[in-house]
DNA sequence: TATGAATGAGCTTTCATTCAT
DNA sequence: GATGAATGAAAGCTCATTCAT
């Protein structure tokens, strides 16, 4: 039993990686079960073996970048670092992380579609989607913004920083991230560094350097 | 010769205005035809009397937003303020401006979504959309990278910034504009604040005050 | 009240006119309404003042070309010479009406096909087409053959001659027609005489001239 | 290497079959997909998984009435009788072959008028069909011609005939077939006889029988 | 397990016809 | 009479999903 777990999971893996491959070729609304299963080698219908139906290709896709980003943010969590270190070693590894899988961070494009969609609770009319991609930026937030404090209290970063600023290193992370994925002439790899130099000394000129 | 004309330029901001509140609701790829007529209270077929096909309904929405931008994009060019006031009046404006309109600044998923689609110019299949959503972050960036530099030699902003800290400026606020559509606990209109004071000062904090 | 009647009789000629060109250009299945009415040069409402809908278009043509061909069966039945030159001059008749109007002509394939359409009476569904091709053609052969049996019993034609005959008379007329019709390159018009030349005389040598 | 190709073969002659029948039975501007799939007993959808769309099964029909003819007139080529005779044996083998198949035969009212809304070149709107229904009678023409001219030398046919003689022969076969068609009292199968008697003797009587 | 033929709901789009102006 | 905006029934086509083999 136990090797034909590891051959079905590989199986698995092999068509969500297929199916990575096309969602960010074609985006997940243009994608046909039929394109995936091409993808993938196999017939149309062996994709139903792996997985429950075209969402679910989705969902496993999410979870691979949820499971990404837990990496991510526990590596942050375990750094004994002072917090703005910390901080820039966190937005680091987060662009690093989504720049070294360029297809599987373009799902990121259809995740947020998806989830924005489901922005609106007022009808369950399509139901909203299995996963919860809020809840991956909620989690980037708080880590942060509890760098934010530490520094705050013990480090050399402004006291009184929380939530707001929080979301906004978030923000330049995943904005650079948007403006890598909807243009290839902007480099994510190389934004890194601007973006903790941005937020951690600003734009303004610093009495002494 | 204009004696239809603003009945059929109204009614057809009629129709746009029930298609950006359903996509808003439902996203563009669940949104058929029909909950666009149902919602602008028309027959199905009658859309088609104002727009070419469910794509000119997203495309339509994007030129709004185009448009929109543009103006925020102009009135920060004409300021005659130093350029890091310049700079924090096009964050304002650029955030008052999407909160102001949640449901077409929700079109901005789809619009990231199919645009992004197109990033990889391989095959023609499907054809890319009509419109050029990167264009329009192209232009956010020259602004700010030119407000960057004219802050470095003439007013208190760091010399030698450019299109890198530009993108992650404009990053800020489509990360938070992001953060604000995937889950509407995030309150967009208060970020701006914090954006432009992380953007500008940092995060570290400074000497004195 | 008279000339009332002449100008919407006029009107709707017009009309038809229009429809003819547009049918014989696109075919009837492919044309539309509105397309008779940009011929025509009046919006598509009104074509129906004139006419009851689309298919009452098509059984118009049906009733000019029924008219011509009255005529020219009725020019034949008034000729006073023998038999084989009143035939003669039928075929040249008929072929000179048919060339002389193409657009109009071409309009039979349209009535060929709707009114083949209904050769089968199975079922209603649809209704059969308001007008009867088939009875053109029945009048033709009743003419042809009752001049190849007057040509029989009082001139130089072949005693015996009868409906299968005059089938075939009209099927070369016809026949011509649909070459025509389907081939431009096929010139209808300079057929008229090899038509009445291989009918009459045949294909085989005569002993003497 | 051909598994399933005999199947899925004869799959496609069992749906080309039923599209021919309901072709015959409403025409095919009248026929939906759907009485396609109904008459094969079927669903809608699998019609797709046979023919690209509706008018392919058009164009199918039309194929397989080119390559009857084209066997009728491969026979009448290989034939080493006298000309006259083997244009007898033409005219009798495409008879018997139209006569044979009515349901396919009426599919040529289809074509005529398909085709025919072809012939003004103009506007490629609609685009013209794949099939060349033009080059079935052309080829006809040429071969009639052929034979008219060997009889003109070597038989008992008159000199000097050459294309104008062989449209005519093509068109009395065409013109029974089209008065066959249109009106079912008519009997095709019994006007091969007359039409070769008139053709080649024609209707005036003979100085000696 | 793997396949791919079959299904049919669902969607876009067209267009004949109507009717208020 | 004339118009052309509006309608909504149709029809073509797609594709997620099922299932017999």
């Amino acid at each position: 039993m136990a090797p034909k777990r590891v051959d079905r999971d590989a199986r698995r893996e092999d068509i969500l990686d297929a199916a990575v491959r096309v969602f960010a070729r074609r985006g997940y609304p243009a994608t046909r079960i039929e394109d995936v299963a091409a993808e993938a080698g196999i017939a149309k219908g062996s994709v139903y073996l792996y997985f429950e139906g075209r969402e679910a290709l989705l969902a496993a896709g999410f979870e691979r970048i949820a499971r990404r980003s837990a990496q991510v943010l526990a590596d942050a969590r375990r750094s004994d670092r002072p917090a703005n270190d910390a901080l820039a070693e966190l937005v680091e590894g987060a662009v690093a992380m989504l720049a070294a899988e360029p297809d599987l961070t373009a799902v990121m494009l259809d995740l947020w579609s998806a989830g924005g969609a489901a922005r609106r609770a007022e009808d369950a009319d399509p139901p909203p989607p299995a996963f919860d991609i809020a809840a991956v930026y909620r989690e980037y937030r708080a880590l942060v913004a509890e760098l934010l404090r530490r520094g705050g209290s013990e480090g050399d970063l402004r006291p009184g920083l929380g939530e707001p600023e929080a979301a906004v290193v978030v923000a330049a992370i995943e904005g650079c991230l948007l403006q890598w994925l909807v243009d290839p002439s902007v480099d994510l790899a190389r934004l890194a560094d601007p973006i903790t130099a941005t937020c951690l000394d600003g734009l303004r000129a610093r009495p002494e350097g």
